[in-house]
DNA sequence: AGCACGCCGACT
DNA sequence: GTCGGCGTGCTC
């Protein structure tokens, strides 16, 4: 037998080994995972992905054998096998890449050991022993296997890669300002979030473990334990006001649950839209859903784009129906804990997941629905790594088990809109809220016409400033959704008029007070401020603009009362977010200050003002979606307000009243924007009437021999274009030119067809013999910058 | 990712 | 002449 096995570790290729004659021919199927050896001492984990009886290659090649096989059953089911190939395929990727991208890392890892009995005591039988042991020996471990006389058991991790180190604390650190060492690790892990020893060593050094050491001593880091996080986020959840009444459908669900409950019983892939307006009851919806799949026993996925959503729901969840199977998983939990899941699927019956995109992999039995909430969001598409959208694996996976797709969302994408428009994608309506009360009303704030109140909170205009305050006298709270932490995002020299910026992005580095630094968000990079300015050396500064901590410091100081605040700063250690959601839920603040994580899911009922400081920023951005975006996200922020049983009211600060979203966001009208919206794009050629890919070329600044290689590779590109009927625009430069040190540039293609913009890209790339330069194709970016 | 192979500079 | 630097390219 001879079998393509995928290795999941580098060189990621499609390798062929023999199989061992000590097991039958007909145990080497498919998905099974084993260990093999490469190159001349090295072993590498992999998984069939066929067998053949000839070998197919150059008979120069002398072909070696598997080791042992890591299990008795296939791992990978036939249906994450084809998942596999096909995301392979469309990525241009080796399957075992793939692999690598969705398996948690005990499943790719070389850890084996084998259970055997001798002389009627338990032997434990290393990897490295059975690669040295004899062939009796060999033949009789697989005889002991086969008769279900000894086992194959993965062996236990260390702790040491696994356990991560995180911060105990806030910013200002309290240690010698002189420990640079100590500070340095400080700052790291606040830009990075939690690492191992390991990585740390890595990024700071070996000398920065020592600071790691006293650190821990201290009490200012602490090494993040297993899953407490997780008891930590739903302990302090169950202390929000749960999200909905009793569990009774109104009317307009339950309609919504038969039609779509014909669709699960029929035994076709089918999908459909669920538009409903925020706080209309789609949870009540999803869970009714999956209880009728999980009664017929068929398996249910019900994802959100974010991990906090996705604790909201367990909770909701857990509330409404605290019968159902349910597990839960998503992409922070530590990789012992989705190890924990992936292998508890093996035996376990139909369930509810619930989660995050790469919950989609889970190997969960008789899939019969999977409910992507907020489908328009961006967060569903992974952009590191493995890149995939979570809409098309759930896409593919329910074709394959003949399941539902359903789609959840107030503001659809324009794209799945147009499907139910124009394709014939079915669509259900709950067009009201379960209060009953309308959306509260959007009113526009003219930011030129309304100049500040005073100096004190230039951010706010006048009116809007007043009906905060009218607002908190009557004992009401608000939030307030700006969309930019630190303090203020650039800072000016007084005597030489620069602004200081990252040397290795060329942009703008934010002035975060409370951690006396000066920070580029995006790459991580900060330095200490007050400091001198970088090109004169003068010591005054002009900090212009304003940021999440500046607006909670003014509105504090001129409100005379504590602000909350919620953004990445505020939330970087586990358990803030909920803390702080908390507080305000209590109504240990009246107002809230927060960036977009405060616009989706939260109920607060006595919030009754929303004001979007500045709701114009997203409209510029140079993507082609900017204005969805930027409806969606407002529309759904202004859902926030007037949940309880006050009326709520929401504004809009902008400097640009006449721009064609406002019309819609104000009558609250998604088919009107949808309408207008669509025209634009069929006038542009953009989706949904073409898909739009994006080459990404970058180098490393200074390496000029790459503008060469670049320009060779446009020119490939450019042909193959042309040959495939493909529209290119650019080479050009990226919004963000410089990033992390690299100069980057790119190109949009635009076609009725993926296949010739993967097959121009391909063939580009093959021509072009670079070196220097880095090249990726991002088809359908989500992100344009 | 490892690891071998290979082609140039500083040592016995 | 030999040890060892890390650039290049392969691993069934």
């Amino acid at each position: 037998m001879f079998l393509r096995i995928a290795l999941l570790s580098a060189p990621y290729s499609v390798l062929t080994y023999q199989s061992l004659e000590e097991f039958p021919d007909d145990f080497w199927k498919p998905g099974l995972r084993v260990i093999v050896p490469l190159g001349s001492k090295s072993w590498r984990t992999g998984i069939i992905v066929g067998t053949d009886r000839e070998p197919n290659l150059d008979p120069g090649i002398t072909i070696k054998n598997v080791l042992w096989p890591l299990e008795m059953q296939p791992f990978l089911r036939g249906d994450l096998l084809e998942l596999m190939a096909e995301m392979a395929r469309r990525q241009g990727e080796a399957p075992g890449q793939v692999a690598r991208g969705f398996l948690p890392l005990g499943l790719r890892n070389l850890s084996l050991v084998l259970h055997t009995v001798e002389k009627n005591r338990t032997r434990l039988v290393k990897l490295s022993e059975i690669a040295s042991a004899n062939a009796s020996e060999r033949a009789h471990w697989a005889d002991e296997l086969l008769k279900g006389k000894a086992s194959l058991v993965p062996k236990q991790q260390t702790a040491t890669d696994e356990e991560k180190y995180d911060l105990a604390c806030d910013p200002p650190w309290p240690v010698r300002p002189h420990a640079s060492l100590q500070l340095e690790v400080l700052e790291y892990l606040f830009n990075h979030g939690p690492k191992n020893r390991r990585q740390l060593s890595a990024a700071l050094g070996s000398p920065a473990l020592a600071a790691v050491k006293k650190l821990c001593a201290a009490g200012h880091l602490r090494l993040s334990v297993e899953g407490d996080e997780e008891a930590l986020s739903c302990a302090s959840h169950a202390l929000l006001p749960p999200a909905e009444r009793p569990f009774t459908l109104t009317t307009a669900q339950k309609t919504v649950v038969e039609a779509l409950s014909q669709k699960l019983t029929q035994d076709l892939p089918c999908s459909a839209l669920l538009f409903g307006v925020t706080g209309s009851g789609k949870t009540a919806v999803y869970l009714a859903l999956a209880r009728l799949c999980l009664e017929a026993g068929q398996s249910v996925f019900l994802l959100v784009p974010e991990v906090a959503l996705a604790f909201k729901l367990l909770n909701d969840t857990r509330t409404l129906s605290p019968d159902l199977p349910v597990l839960f998983y998503h992409g922070y939990q530590p990789a012992a804990q989705r190890e924990n899941t992936w292998r508890s699927l093996e035996k376990s019956g139909p369930c509810l997941v619930i989660g995050t995109r790469s919950a989609l992999f889970l190997p969960v039995a008789r899939l019969g629905l999977v409910i992507l909430d907020e489908e328009h969001d961006a967060s569903f598409k992974q952009e590191d790594g493995l890149r995939y959208h979570a809409k098309e694996i759930a896409w593919f996976r329910t074709q394959q088990h003949k399941a539902l797709l359903l789609l959840g969302s107030a503001t659809p994408d324009v794209r799945t809109y147009y499907a139910a428009q124009a394709k014939g994608l079915p669509m259900l309506r709950l067009p009201e809220r379960i209060s009953g009360k309308p959306l509260p009303p959007i009113e526009l704030v003219d930011v030129r016409e309304h100049r500040a109140l005073s100096e004190s909170v230039p951010l706010l205009a006048k009116k809007s400033l007043e009906t905060l305050e009218a607002t908190l006298a009557r004992g009401e709270q608000a939030v307030i959704l700006i969309n930019r932490r630190g303090f203020s995002p650039s800072l000016y020299c007084l005597d030489c008029g620069k602004s200081e910026h990252c040397p290795d992005c060329e942009i703008g580095l934010t002035y975060h007070k409370a951690r006396g630094r000066l920070v580029c968000h995006y790459c991580g990079f900060s330095r200490p401020f007050p400091s001198p300015c970088s090109s004169c050396g003068s010591a005054s500064f002009l900090p212009l603009g304003q940021g999440t901590e500046r607006l909670t410091e003014e509105l504090s100081s001129v409100l005379g009362q504590n602000i909350l605040r919620l953004d990445r700063d505020s939330t970087r250690r586990p358990g803030q977010m909920e803390a702080i959601l908390t507080a305000f839920a209590h109504e240990e603040a009246q107002v809230l200050v927060g960036t977009q994580m405060l616009s989706k899911g939260h109920h607060f009922p006595k919030v009754t003002l929303v004001i979007a400081a500045d709701a114009d920023m997203g409209l510029n951005l140079p993507d082609y979606r900017a204005t969805e975006r930027t409806f969606q996200l407002l529309l759904q922020t202004a859902g926030r307000a007037g949940r309880g049983s006050l009326p709520g009211r929401v504004l809009l600060q902008t400097r640009d009243m006449t721009h064609y979203c406002w019309k819609y966001l104000l009558a609250n009208d998604y088919e009107g924007f949808y309408a207008t919206e669509l025209e634009r794009r069929r006038k542009y050629h953009y989706p949904p009437f073409s898909h739009v890919a994006l080459v990404r070329l970058s180098y490393a600044r200074g390496e000029d021999k790459a503008r060469d290689e670049l320009s060779l590779l446009a020119h490939e590109l450019a042909l193959a274009c042309q040959g495939l009927g493909v529209q290119m625009l650019g080479p050009a430069p990226s919004p963000l030119a410089m990033l992390r040190g690299r100069k980057r540039f790119q190109c949009l293609l635009k076609s009725q067809d993926w296949g010739a913009i993967r097959a121009a890209y391909a063939a580009a790339l093959t021509r072009s013999k670079a070196k220097e330069l880095r090249a990726s194709l991002d088809l359908d970016p989500v992100n344009m910058l």
